[in-house]
DNA sequence: AAATGATGTTAAACTAGATTAACATTTATT
DNA sequence: AATAAATGTTAATCTAGTTTAACATCATTT
């Protein structure tokens, strides 16, 4: 299987040596997931953390209502997992299901103790990782607070050109936190408005 | 000065030796900041993460009229820094003010990452502090979409028993994203309704 | 003790966004 | 090609939360 995407993505935050990457490409696993298949269910306990290769991912959590409200969309190259429920070992608050057919890398639990164990840089490499998305998520809850739903549809369209047109609207509307049918009315002010 | 808060603190994630705890106190600084003092401010560049050991902070983020809105708030026993900024060393997106005098211990850039060369171990606190921190923040934005600001109002009393009393009601209306007014209105029916 | 400033409350008028419902368009299935 | 299912749009009505403004309370300074 083609290692170049996880180095790649990798070597942008520590460097290994030849040997530690077999060490690192002996102990992962790649899985397939199609359309419409669930990574993890809201109640199990998640025992992995996920890297990318190809397809897309939406995280959501379902309310008592039974409203989806979507937390994330992972793509190419991006992480997915609940990963409260993968450190604390407790069931997911979350579900994270495949848009598209999902080809990615899984880091279990074990291979990840073995592996900040064998390779301590790890440990380094994920640190900065969490801290980065740490930080994505704190904008986001400022953006909803200090922006209009206009403002944050013209943000996300920006920071996620990709996604936007990979995903169905009502879930853009679901991640932006309102309804599909007000994001239409957005949309056709904008068009209007030029 | 007294090493027993943040030596509790670290011992929840990891083991430290007696020579390890003297590199560790040998390299930090502790810093007192009288009530209103800025410890990091918006448009600087923060070069440290604070831990708390006593008084009390909120981080903000003053929007483009001049609202203010509470990100978080920080006591004793954890931390406070603009994350953002102190990892990316770019000018920062909020200011860390004291609501309180406030004492701290200051861990700069080239103090940290002396300690992760000196104590690799300490790599691993900061990815498990940085993941807590993180799942708390996914939380909160799903719970700003799918609850009402009362409910938001009664989980953040039920989780900050002791900020509540500690800070005035418009920062906590500041923080749960809603105007002063509102809170007022909504503890008034609180009482009402019981 | 009076005066000033900071904090908190109440109520009326307003608005961003939700809800409901009907319809339009696109995609998948037979 | 026809039908069903999924997705998207429009418009009317409704509501959670905002805005404005006046007043109340509490703390600090003189």
């Amino acid at each position: 299987m083609n290692r170049k995407p996880l180095l790649e993505y990798i070597n942008k935050y520590i460097n290994l040596t030849i040997e530690e990457e077999d060490i690192l490409f002996s102990k992962i696993r790649y899985r397939d997931y199609l359309k419409d298949q669930y990574i993890v269910q809201q109640g199990d306990v998640c025992n992995s953390v996920c890297f990318i290769l190809s397809g897309c991912t939406k995280m959501f959590y379902m309310d008592k209502e039974g409203q989806e409200h979507i937390v994330i969309f992972s793509i190419e190259d991006w992480w997915t997992s609940d990963l409260g429920s993968f450190i604390s070992q407790t069931p997911a608050d979350y579900n994270v299901q495949c848009l598209e057919n999902t080809q990615l890398i899984q880091f279990t639990n074990n291979t990840l103790e073995e592996l900040y164990s064998e390779i301590p840089k790890l440990e380094r490499l994920f640190r900065k990782i969490v801290e980065r998305a740490f930080v994505a998520s704190q904008k986001r809850i400022i953006r909803n607070f200090s922006l209009t739903a206009k403002e944050r549809y013209l943000i996300f369209k920006e920071t996620y050109p990709k996604i936007e047109q990979r995903v169905p609207q009502y879930m853009i509307a679901s991640y932006l936190g309102i309804t599909k049918e007000f994001l239409s009315k957005i949309k056709s002010q904008l068009i209007q408005n030029q």
